[in-house]
DNA sequence: TGAATTGACGTTATGTTATAACATGTCTAT
DNA sequence: ATAGACATGTTATAACATAACGTCAATTCA
């Protein structure tokens, strides 16, 4: 039996890939920076990013096609995140807490709905690039 | 001067086509339905969806790289919408009140944040999915 | 043991979504 | 009439994602 918590080679690779770049990386960004060490193919990439959002240790940002590492220890186990994402530096602030889970309880009692996945993105311009 | 609440020939084209359908549609499938109206290249559909969305009239699904007319008499007016989307049947659900709006408000404020676009979507099975 | 299952991996080809770049036409305000 | 703004048409290409095939190594359980 294989602890779920450990990392193929090339789930590493990425992992490490995205680990390294605080920005979101679109797939193609990483099979780039995995050249060297023998990617040759976009699907290499995508299904180690798969297996990585299925642990929480990778999110993927709808409105970007991109990818970058969970900041937390595992976002998976609150409702749901929120990503704020400035559109000048890219920088991605990663929000989970209650007010979002409270947020998408409601949501989904009041259409009646058992929501599997959740997309929550703002984009915009951070604190520190208005002040600049 | 013209009233910016009148649409261009390609604008109505893709208006009516996506008002005409109740779920989300992506630019290729809009593109095959105005075939016949003498539409041959994507990039009259952008063009068109552009402007309808900035106008409020066709919301962009980031999840689903689609796009839905608005439900509403413009969403835009108020902070923000919800879309509530069944796996199933492709039902979409457009949440637009005061949770959504309160809950973006809180967000922007505790991460000192001047958000321009926001994003909210849900995956999962509606009620009526669930029961049948 | 060894057949069956599972999961990761590699490769080629292809499908899907979106935009760049350039040319043309059509109004309208000055 | 002419400059500006905007919609349009066309070709080509960029960017994102998956299908379909085959291989290999580890696990399991009959």
């Amino acid at each position: 039996m294989k602890k779920s918590a450990e990392l193929s080679n090339n789930q590493q690779l990425v992992m490490a890939v995205l680990e390294r770049e605080p920005n979101p990386m679109s797939a193609y960004m990483i099979l780039d920076e995995l050249r060297g060490s023998g990617f040759r193919a976009p699907l290499q990439v995508y299904r180690a990013l798969e297996k990585l959002i299925g642990m929480g240790r990778v999110h993927r940002l709808e409105s970007l096609n991109a990818f970058i590492a969970c900041s937390h220890m595992s976002c998976e186990k609150t409702g749901g995140t929120a990503f704020v994402i400035c559109n000048r530096c890219e920088h991605v602030q990663e929000v989970c807490d209650d007010s979002v889970s409270l947020f998408l309880a409601g949501l989904t009692e009041k259409t009646k709905f058992k929501a599997s996945k959740t997309s929550i993105e703002l984009h915009g311009v951070c604190d520190a690039c208005e002040d600049a």
